[in-house]
DNA sequence: TTGAAAGCGCTAACAT
DNA sequence: ATGTTAGCGCTTTCAA
């Protein structure tokens, strides 16, 4: 039992008590340089013993070096940016970088809060989701000089590297294979966040494609907050009302669209002959429905090991193969809610 | 237009643009101290015309204070701490202070891992979830010298600070609501985890109650991996083709029941009069199910809001209220899948 | 209201 | 293989 120090231990209290210097010490916490084994396990004992715990601060101020990558997404609530996370931390596990994550909830002056506030930590990069960002931060990703990853979207101008999908051509893709499944008549249902410019430009794509064949979108409903499987039931309930000839069901993400289908499935609508339904990104959850729900895979998980593969490279001064841009391709799954 | 640094911009650049000394555009840029209005202005466009971004590294070592408040968690991936977390940031967002995430996968070498990562950096307080943690672990903790607030447990005896439900007495309740309605022939099914301390308990709370009754689990079956969703469909199928005559199925948690929920209503089985059915969470996504399943709230928000208040009120020298433990109260939302 | 000096705990760069 | 010296970029403390 050792006692409980009000002063945190400090690499010359492991020094006194080991009888090696400060320096030494350093060495062997770190793993750096020659030490002999004997004075590397004295070292080691005593650092066990005290319960010493490094003190990152001095060490990042005195080496100019910080491990860390701030990671920025909007929202941690939906599942597909803890699905990016967890291809970032898998990635960077292997090195000796950490991310750190900040949320902006879809809010430009969060983002460059938050932004400001994580390069005050000198991370050794930046991901960032998105290619919109309000100028001032668009400077400080600039002034910082570290390596900067824009993700999830390729539709747009990048401040340094950017891996992600074109949403623009998500919307596209799927337009098309609704036009050439022979349905006409498209509800929309979506969020109203005007913020959400990754779920804009679907829309955009989706509907410029459907002008090129002459359809117009017969019927749209945007919703924000709340259960996200509750309000697709609401909005699908609603709109069929409202107009009752429609033959497709678009949705901006799959939560609305699981709640969609499984209010379609229970007025006993003949899926996909009667009404085709999609979602967007692909995630897990579809599969236990009763119907797997055409949908298009967002690369989330590879978005973020790329993006933390790059910034790594980056890190070790080897450059990046791939160039600034990573288009991804979004597949289409066609599941069984869309006819072929 | 400014140039591109190589070398970050130091107090010092700020200073020699603005001919104030440093001290006082430290002053300044931290609100601290009586700075001349004529000053400030100086200072301030200077900054805002560089793009200084102060160094947090050095203000920390200096200062020896960081407003920075480990949280570390089991995982993002299921809803239940993501919720926790909101309520921590919104909870600090009236404070100076700042929540940064590590991330365990249930792994208490890892969280070893992860906390002496987090306590390197001298965080202000440490949000942990759950009671169970390595010598190591809570050695560390209790040597930090700082608030250390456990979460989502209370069974259990805390480093310092606790706040939680107690599982035991979730999964008794639940079981004493069950043996009410007349169930009988009872199947539980959950996460192969042994290390998920919290659904142990509640699997414990509820067989103990159970067996009170003279009631036995007629029986069980573990998953790991995969959408919870599908996962609780299939074992639903198969517990019931191997058991059939259970009257309740009790799952570790809400999206397994979901899953076991949608299949038992696609073989017209009628619930809750043939087969009751509950989970654990009360997430919000049961709130677009054909039925709404029975479930307990594990108050994660306010888990997360108290959590945090504990931290800031201890960082401002202040004293907490309601003594070292914050045992709430688990509530049964008895939906529709469960006869009373 | 402002400035000068002295460190915070560690590591780079150089001895030895 | 080990030790010494001089900072890293700020803030604290004290002086003006």
């Amino acid at each position: 039992m050792t006692n409980k120090p009000r002063r945190p231990l400090t690499l010359r209290d492991v020094s006194e008590a080991s009888g090696v210097s400060e320096m030494t010490v350093s060495r062997v916490l770190r793993n750096k340089g020659d030490v002999s084994a004997a004075t590397r396990q004295k070292v080691q004992d005593a650092a066990k013993l005290l319960g010493y715990v490094p003190n990152k601060i001095a060490g990042a101020l005195a080496s100019q070096r910080v491990n860390l990558v701030a990671v920025i997404i909007p929202s941690l609530g939906n599942m597909v940016f803890p699905e990016v996370l967890s291809g970032i931390s898998e990635t960077l596990e292997d090195t000796d970088l950490q991310p750190v994550v900040g949320v902006t909830d879809y809010l430009p002056e969060k983002e460059e809060k938050v932004l400001f506030e994580m390069l005050s930590w000198r991370p050794s990069g930046v991901i960032i989701a998105g290619l919109e960002h309000s100028e001032a931060s668009q400077a400080m990703l600039r002034q910082a000089g570290i390596p900067v990853v824009e993700i999830m979207d390729t539709d747009g101008e990048p401040i340094d590297h950017c891996v992600g999908i074109s949403h623009r051509r998500a919307g596209r893709k799927m337009a098309e294979e609704i036009i050439a499944a022979g349905y006409k008549r498209i509800g929309f249902m979506g969020t109203k966040m005007p913020l959400d410019h990754r779920a804009r430009k679907r829309f955009e794509g989706f509907t410029r494609t459907l002008a090129k064949a002459g359809i117009e979108i017969a019927d749209q409903e945007f919703y924000s907050g709340g259960s996200a499987l509750a309000k697709g039931r609401e909005m699908t309930a609603k709109m069929i009302e409202r107009t009752p000839d429609l033959d497709f069901l678009y949705y901006s993400n799959d939560m609305i669209g699981a709640g969609g289908l499984l209010y379609i499935l229970e007025q006993g609508i003949d899926v996909p002959g009667k009404v085709g339904l999609a979602g967007f990104n692909g995630v897990e959850l579809l599969e236990g429905l009763p119907r797997q729900l055409a949908t298009m895979d967002a690369c989330r998980r590879e978005i973020g090991q790329k993006a933390a593969q790059i910034i790594a490279a980056l890190n070790a001064g080897e450059d990046v193969p791939d160039g600034p841009i990573i288009a991804l391709e979004p597949i289409l799954a066609a599941g069984d809610t869309l006819r072929r």
